[in-house]
DNA sequence: GTTTAAATTAATCATTGAATTAATTTAAGG
DNA sequence: CCTTAAATTAATTCAATGATTAATTTAAAC
């Protein structure tokens, strides 16, 4: 039992350079920030809950940082960017129908929310919605140009009669993401308050290719008055 | 020119009860906390802020509300939950076939739409966002609901063969909401920065009621290797 | 070994925000 | 008219937050 008189805090760290080498804390900043910046909105995110996340003092997101923006800005550049970009490339030449073109939108999405879970529900908080932080910086990096690649593939599409009528190839964009990136941000919400345990990314998807593919209705009962 | 000495700013406001009438100061501050809560979100939305779009002091927001807290509750009591609900009800019967159903979601969002334009914002963030601060609230008070009538709806669709294979329908809410209220949240985004200025809520609505129809591919092309 | 640089904490400061109160003005009721 | 209640602002208080600095410990370099 601990004596009364020192209240000796468990594992508190001393003051000073570590010993153990723990070189691979700027990395795990990034990593709380990212965490905290999705869950709570990056303004409403406290430099110090993400450094209480981390183990440390909020003195050490001075250090390496210098300040909150930067610290945004080091996660917008050094995390958000380089896993968003391939996926922008892909998508300039991959598949060839208009479903295949959505079947590559899917699968990056799905790829990318593997390695970084908390990406849709910050992207869809500070990037999709109307006064998002990362609207303008985000789109002056990557959007510009994705976008466009998408509207004008689908665009090449309906002129090959390729695409659906009534089918806006402007709007594709907005329903991708909205059918792929959208509720993987909220899945812990559908999962847990619908209470279905099984939704997952691979049920997502194929759910969601199967509607893009041949709509919600069986062609027997399509329009039967 | 007005005088050196008096900085006298051209329509303050002076103390104590003002003469005309302006009996709906209260839903005046309603209205402005929803349009900044959907702005930048509610933890970030500043009371100053509110009150200072309504051209009162913040402490009039604690005479009509109290605090924060209970003006946000004021706001989903009294602008959010009877505006949502009726959609909630229809829902439970309108329409026969999967593809009527998902119209009736439609025009119901879309009508949300027309009388409450921060609604998307403000429920894509507060309510489908992990950490949203209205989940729980909102949750409580219509959700139970909602997605388990749409999902009853889907799986009776699919007993009688009407729906069709690979659609999950306890996953058809979340890409209805992914197809109709989620772009609406991010309007502007999609209209200035894609330089699309056709997109409003009929566009958007005829364009999702063709990909729910009958997917995106025309039926000559589907397949077609 | 001694010196120097790196990494870390504790402590502090200034700013902002929510919440509250006292004072003030006007409307309404008798 | 006189009194009372309602509505409003200015000013203040308290907590939290971002930012900064000085002190401290250790590793690395020579």
């Amino acid at each position: 039992m601990p004596s009364r008189t020192t209240p000796a805090k468990p594992r508190r760290r001393r003051v000073g350079r570590p010993a153990g080498d723990d070189g691979d804390l700027r990395d795990r900043l990034l990593d709380a920030a990212a965490v905290q910046f999705a869950a709570t909105g990056i303004a409403a995110a406290s430099l110090r809950t993400i450094a209480q996340a981390a183990g440390v003092t909020p003195a050490m997101l001075h250090y390496y940082f210098g300040n909150k923006d930067a610290l945004v800005r080091a996660l917008v550049g050094e995390r958000l960017l380089p896993n968003v970009r391939p996926l922008v490339e892909t998508l300039a030449s991959a598949g060839e129908t208009p479903l295949e073109v959505a079947q590559a939108f899917a699968q990056g999405v799905s790829a990318i929310v593997a390695t970084l879970p908390w990406l849709p529900a910050l992207w869809v908080r500070e990037v999709l919605c109307e006064g998002g932080a990362l609207r303008e910086f985000v789109f002056r990096e990557v959007m510009p140009s994705l976008p466009q690649v998408l509207t004008r593939r689908f665009e090449a599409a309906r002129a090959a009669g390729q695409l659906a009528p009534g089918i806006d190839p402007r709007l594709m964009v907005a329903s991708l993401v909205g059918l792929t990136l959208f509720p993987a941000a909220g899945a812990p919400i559908w999962q847990k308050a619908f209470g279905m345990p099984g939704l997952d990314m691979p049920a997502l998807m194929s759910h969601t290719l199967a509607l893009l593919g041949h709509g919600l209705a069986t062609p027997s009962t399509e329009k039967p008055r």
